[in-house]
DNA sequence: ATAGATAGTGCAACAGAAGTGCATTATTCA
DNA sequence: TGAATAATGCACTTCTGTTGCACTATCTAT
């Protein structure tokens, strides 16, 4: 994608678009899998630690990605998909994990099914990852 | 519950009923709410941290209690219901954190429903996650 | 009952991820 | 241009999880 696009898009999340952020995006974008900070740190070293950090954490407060957590430890972090809305419960997606490649994606289009709670408790956010084999690791 | 019972259920799972394992049995006993390894660590004050870790990590190895990741980012353990074979797919029970109590809790009748994953992938394992308020925090 | 083997415990230290404070540099805008 | 604001880089801290090693307790076979 060409860096005027991306340019546009930080500014319409409200993020101003500097040399590092509209980086940051592309390597986020060229990548199918989800990325963690510590892929940012390797992928950039030229960079700071501290400056990758605060790049994604900017990105997640202004909807530009968000957090996954699937259960390596480590937290990871993929681009939202146009007009996402990851907050809310009804457009939860779920993640796969594969267990031969290690690498985390989103299943932008399995949303995860609503669950009957028990009395007196309430629902407001949720979290499915399936870990299993992906379609590029075949038996 | 009575020491020696606790000594017999673990002994049935193969592990060497020590003074320190039958405290943190009965520990994860009388707590509903699943606990850290910090929460252990604070608890016995007294006991080393390294035993407590490891005391856990037998636990987990021999099928006493299950590991829980509840998207805090630090690892909980509960025990495991008897006959439970949290290994098995079929049988994995989804968990659920309260944002207000900041607890975690086993519901082991709510099972993970089952996917239907894209051409390709193949499921191993699962995890889900509920989050919101439980019924002991009442709005 | 005892000696040797095995298992458990405690201390110290380390590793990785996440986060903060502060000084420096870049950018915006009045 | 110059002050205000935002971004970056460095150093350092905290928290969780983990390992190595020495010491102690427990078990088992004689």
């Amino acid at each position: 994608m060409k860096t005027a696009k991306i340019e546009s898009l930080l500014q319409k999340s409200n993020v101003r678009p500097t040399a590092m952020r509209i980086l940051v995006y592309n390597f986020l974008l060229e990548n199918e899998a989800a990325k963690s900070l510590t892929d940012l740190e390797n992928y950039f070293d030229k960079s700071d630690r501290t400056t990758l950090y605060r790049t994604i954490k900017t990105f997640e407060e202004k909807g530009v990605v968000h957090q996954i957590d699937d259960g390596t430890g480590t937290t990871k972090y993929a681009l939202c998909e146009q007009g996402c809305n990851c907050q809310i419960e009804t457009d939860l997606h779920l993640h796969f994990y594969c267990n031969i490649c290690d690498e985390t994606v989103c299943l932008t289009d399995r949303k995860i099914p609503h669950i009957n709670l028990p009395d007196g408790y309430t629902a407001e956010d949720a979290n499915l990852v399936i870990k299993g084999r992906c379609e590029k690791c075949p038996e």
